[in-house]
DNA sequence: ATAATAAAAGAGTTTCTTATCTTTATTTAA
DNA sequence: TTAAATAAAGATAAGAAACTCTTTTATTAT
């Protein structure tokens, strides 16, 4: 496995879907999303679900309905996205599996593995969902394959 | 979960508990490992069995027996166990999951995230095994709680 | 030779992650 | 007010990771 979770790679992939499909308005089906990443339809679903509910991004039923992302989603960090699916572990634990990573009681790596971690941390917190919108508009970055 | 796999933890735990404890010669057995590392005891077998397997740890059966580390070993860095464990996925492989991390068909946290994993890939590079040994010795550092 | 010791190997079980399929609830439009 | 569309929820299953227990093999010391 990557660094993260697998579902939580599905997780980046459809928020960045999402939100540059309906950067200007209207919405996107899970059948479309799904496609469009190359996942598991009916996983994607569940974690859309879970994403939904903690306002990560929008959803309407119906026809016509689908998932969608406003202006407020647009400017959360990506930090958002993988502490809902991930948990903060990846952002606070210790790299050896300590129950506590402190600085009174350190393992071998703390010192320089603390480094790498925050490092991460501040890039994921100062990366907004929506600020990719127009590369993957133009085809530079992609999301699948 | 952290970084790593729970089964890489372990292995780094152990591999520095052995290091220390067998560096002024003499074999330390599994069970006062994972006594001092907090690991399920056969389970590590397992880990310490793969990990003999691939040169990362010696091993000899009957009384007296257990495992060490010689010189060679101390020299090794510590991505030979994360990549014995884990594989090569967290210093090659995509953040968003894409079947291929590449600089033509980049996903969009592509290059902010290179820098991270190569500076993780860097780190683990340069750090040896046995480079902790009089830290863990003195208990500056440690591998359990 | 024999008995004791300790790792190696084998054979599970449990738990978590990932995935699939079906049914229900909500919304829209005719 | 009915039918169609679409997300939400429920139930189940496949696979992998983590863990446990038992038997075998190799080594040492007596
Ligand atoms: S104690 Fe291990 S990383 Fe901080
Ligand atoms: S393509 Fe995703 S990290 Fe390189």
């Amino acid at each position: 496995m990557g660094i993260f979770s697998k579902t939580c790679e599905y997780a980046l992939r459809a928020v960045f879907f999402v939100a540059h499909k309906t950067a200007g308005g209207g919405r996107v089906g899970i059948k479309e999303i799904a496609e469009g990443i190359g996942s598991p339809e009916h996983f994607l679903a569940k974690v859309l679900q879970d994403l939904s509910r903690r306002g990560i991004v929008q959803s309407v039923k119906g026809p016509n309905g689908g998932f969608y992302t406003d202006e407020s989603v647009l400017q959360r960090p990506i930090s958002d996205v993988v502490e809902a699916v991930d948990g903060n572990g990846i952002f606070t634990g210790c790299a050896l599996g300590l129950k506590q990573c402190s600085e009174i009681n350190p393992c071998p790596l703390h010192h320089e593995f603390k480094t790498i971690r925050n490092e991460l941390h501040r890039m994921l917190n100062a990366t907004s969902i929506g600020e990719f919108n127009t590369d993957l508009i133009s085809g530079i970055t992609a999301l699948k394959k």
